[in-house]
DNA sequence: TTGTAAGCGTTATCAA
DNA sequence: TTGATAACGCTTACAA
């Protein structure tokens, strides 16, 4: 029986039992091509006998890589932001990344300070997702910094007037529009949109592809959502919602009143098929965004020349509608 | 106006800038009090001027700490997880730590291969955040070498029989013990308790809590549960259970069947509240639990002797009882 | 194909 | 109170 070897060795213990030098055994790590047969299977066995790994801190200490992707969400709570943090950390475990979670609590104060710690914090690069409006422009400030230190930033729609940071490619509008036209297909034809902020990122998208319903901006919450409802003027025949907990504020709201109107939700997660009624929603499906964000990255970190790829919006008929 | 200074500056350079060794810059950092005030200040200036801040990775290979914990969730797509990571995101933040995700897709194997890997990617405590029974005896043996690793483990139910793992003292048993007396002072006598799986750590406990109740096993899901509700017998007057997805699946069979029964949840997230009929739930709240999980490992990182904290399941009517 | 040796930026151990 | 100096474990010119 072999010892079980408590795996502190390092490269040079793998050196000396494999009766080689430390170098021969980084090449063997690094660029096997580079070392002969039969060196490479002695360096190979005495690492596994040895059950050596190599220590990342020293890696990075001399690569300037880590390994490490940032990822910030608006609100980790929320479903979709779930569902996206699981995309997100299954392909970039794929491409041997690990990823470090932030939550932004939806403040700016706190995207600021992230930002400012990041760059000390030793991250390949970092994946914004939040669809609040953060263009401020200490934030900015910050975000110039990042690049200045060669951390790779992608986010999940265009935001900060910065050059250097790279977006996926998703056509908010696309998601609107599919949800009108299913609407006025089935004679509905005077829908009110509630979103959160018509001048946020995602709000712009969704009054340009929502062209003749009634926008109202209402506030990102379950009760902005049900509050505004019950001032919702009485000749609408539909609604559009931006999110999934507004939809099911204006739907808790719309029961309560007795009412009842027809509702696509412009959010794709899970629980919009849980619900009863379950949810029809024209969206994005958050999985195909985060993996389209660790593409990416990856490809920034890695320089490698990249199409940013176009996700699409569809149209999921379910009860609501 | 002083330059922007690219925050490249080492330690080498602060010291040179003031007027001292690498040391002494070193000690205002880490030992302020052992250097005169008229050093400190000087140190400070070069610091603040050079915009200087310390190389994480050279810290770490000398000091062996990362200031890194790892999360490990059974599936971050689930807000009950979403809300146990957003707490717990905010108390290591609190605490000086970042906090690496790790999804486990309630899969035994990939926790195995993010235990294994774990100890070489360099973190000072892991959390493990799983309901799923994950007690294997490969599990058990990795559990065990990062231990050996010096790695400091928190569970949140007691999950591995390993020495040196703490875990958050919650009690499910209250919780289903609540849902049961708060159901039978309304004369609801015969309650069918639904869960994902009777011999898991979670399971366990409502069993035990819910005395008197007719034990369904029917799995995790929103699908599992709609299932068993159709065969379930006519004679209960009341439903608890598990998770949310289950209450949504439970009651969505329901529904469509025509029937209606009182239902309390044990798991409490924001959802709960939102969705219609808002369940009643009776649990400890996840943030709470989160928050527990942090100081538990801080603390055992630190190693500071600690008095766990028993956590309380509550009960919140609303309206599904 | 392999090895030597110089770092990477810190912190810890001595001395002074 | 301060400072030389040696690690920490790895990668990478440069030599051999």
């Amino acid at each position: 029986m072999s010892k079980p070897a408590e795996s502190n060795a390092t490269i040079l213990d793998v050196a000396r039992r494999a009766g080689v030098s430390r170098t021969t055994v980084s090449r063997v790590l690094n660029e096997p091509d580079r070392v002969s047969k039969d060196t490479l299977q002695r360096v190979q066995d005495a690492a596994t006998a040895l059950n050596y790994s190599p220590n990342s801190f020293a890696r990075s200490l001399r690569s300037g890589r880590t390994g490490v992707i940032a990822l910030l969400v608006g609100d980790i709570s929320q479903p979709f932001h779930g569902s996206l943090a699981q995309a997100v950390v299954e392909a970039a475990e794929e491409r041997g990344f690990g990823v470090m979670l932030y939550d932004l609590g939806h403040s700016t104060a706190r995207l600021e300070d992230v930002l400012r710690k990041l760059p000390r914090q030793g991250v390949d690069g970092m994946i914004i997702a939040t669809a609040d409006d953060v263009s401020t422009s200490s934030i900015s400030d910050a975000v110039r910094e990042c690049i200045a230190q060669g951390i790779a930033i992608v986010t999940g729609v265009e935001q900060f007037e910065v050059d250097g940071i790279t977006s996926v490619r998703t056509d908010h509008r696309e998601g609107a529009r599919l949800a009108m036209e299913a609407l006025a297909s089935e004679g509905l034809t005077r829908p009110a949109i509630l979103l959160g902020d018509r001048n946020g990122p995602i709000g712009k998208q969704l009054v340009a592809g929502a062209q003749g319903a009634t926008v109202h901006e209402v506030g990102y919450t379950f009760d902005d959502a049900a509050a505004a409802v019950k001032i919702l003027a009485n000749d609408h025949d539909s609604l559009i919602v931006a999110t999934l907990p507004m939809a099911l504020g204006a739907m808790s709201a719309l029961t309560r009143a007795g009412r009842s109107l027809p509702v696509v939700v412009c959010e794709e997660v899970p629980f919009a098929a849980q619900v009863t009624p379950a949810f029809s929603t024209s969206a994005v499906p958050p999985d195909e965004t985060g993996r389209e964000m660790v593409r990416l990255v990856d490809a920034v970190i890695n320089s490698i020349p990249l199409e940013p790829r176009a996700l699409h919006a569809s149209l999921t008929r379910r009860e609501s509608f």
